[in-house]
DNA sequence: TATAAATTTAGTCGACCGACTAGATTTGGT
DNA sequence: ACCAAATCTAGTCGGTCGACTAAATTTATA
């Protein structure tokens, strides 16, 4: 009939076996007998299942945006006043642990981040609907945001307070292999992820003279 | 005798194009056939040059590191008494000023930047060689400052703070493109570099409860 | 179990890759 | 101007790439 079973296994260990190569060395630096050989599965299933090298990347990448496109940044805001401090503060925090989720799920394979981060950086036909969907809604929503935080606010600050605020998060995805070697550790603990958060969210809140009592575990300096 | 003038002319120009390429493309994506044609050099002289490909790339790489190497960060902060309150704030402005200085000199070709994160990101020979050159020295002088801020502070917190004091500008270095395409700029204009400077340093003196008066454009919120 | 469709397999194809070389050309000190 | 050394050039080589195919095999149904 239309679809056997064993053909969304074999689509399945293909995208998986790209997703971990590309990781590794990057899109640009694996070939299709390469993805074969780790997927256990015959190089001519990547014509016969995706149409070729470029196909397969390209769903791939849709795998990986999926997850974005699932779980947009306006659901986590909803019931949230933002025109108060108090809930200008709650919605920074809750931007800051939501993406935090999203990037360090341990149920997701490790190669997703480094997918996400290789569409971003290098020219390719999905980039622009890739960044659309990771970057931009979320750039939106915060930026409207920093402006109801500060209505002087003109655009070019709040893209600057939007990058300050997030570009720690996308740093410890992004370079993940160097922290964690030199934190000698093999994935992130909660605690640490938690600090991150906390950090992160005070940092911007002491900047806006937003309240940090909230959720917080305490913060003192000396 | 030993060696032409046209010889150090030739090694430039494929040092020049083989980074301008791989900053676009990726090292990975990019051939020596691609890189003499935009050197507008015989192929072959990569091989009596450089010795191959790789021996290339490591050159390159070397140019870049080089520049990082003339200029330690120990460098900058002569002079500053970091056991006072004062010292310290100026000395966390000295870092991120200097930085970048270092990652948006316009005099240094643009492609610097993106050798120096692939380099980063991706296993390679040089790799942790370069990771000592361009971030373990700073890592250790900042970890260091920050344990002198707060005698109390763990590695492991003194790494965070490091991170976040420093990933704003190498997100702005790493993902120059994107930011600007998303500012609609071609490049970093002064006063946004100056206006990132001034809010890292103020975020993170805010949370350390250090003086943020020192040369500073006054910071109000609302 | 018989069967047609779906899938898997092994292998071929031309294109391009990096490495290398022998010979032509240029350089710079004399 | 001469010439030896340095450099440049055009081209060959074996190897790997992605695309593709025809035949073998497996699957799900009747």
């Amino acid at each position: 009939m239309g679809i056997y079973q064993t053909s969304t296994k074999t689509r399945q260990a293909l995208i998986d076996a790209t997703g971990q190569l590309a990781a590794e060395k990057g899109f640009n630096a694996i070939s299709t007998r390469a993805i074969a050989q780790l997927a256990d599965e015959n190089i001519g299933s990547i014509h016969y299942h995706f149409g070729g090298k470029d196909k397969l990347f390209e769903a791939v990448i849709l795998s990986v945006a999926t997850r974005w496109l699932e779980n947009p940044l306006e659901d986590a805001l909803t019931g949230i006043d933002i025109l108060t401090a108090a809930g200008q503060a709650q919605a920074i925090r809750l931007i800051v642990s939501r993406d935090i989720s999203l990037l360090f799920d341990k149920e997701v394979p490790s190669w997703h981040n480094r997918v996400i981060f290789q569409v971003m950086q290098y020219p390719n036909p999905l980039q622009n609907t890739f960044r659309a969907i990771v970057l931009e809604r979320e750039n939106e929503v915060i930026c409207r945001l920093f402006k109801t935080i500060d209505p002087a606010m003109d655009d070019e600050t709040a893209e600057l307070h939007f990058l300050l605020l997030l570009t720690p998060l996308i740093f410890h995805a992004d370079y993940q292999n160097i922290i964690l070697q030199k934190l000698g550790q093999t994935e992130y603990s909660p605690q640490y992820l938690q600090r991150l958060v906390d950090t992160c969210v005070t940092q911007t809140l002491l900047f806006f003279n937003l309240p940090t009592s909230a959720n917080e575990t305490s913060h003192d300096s000396e």
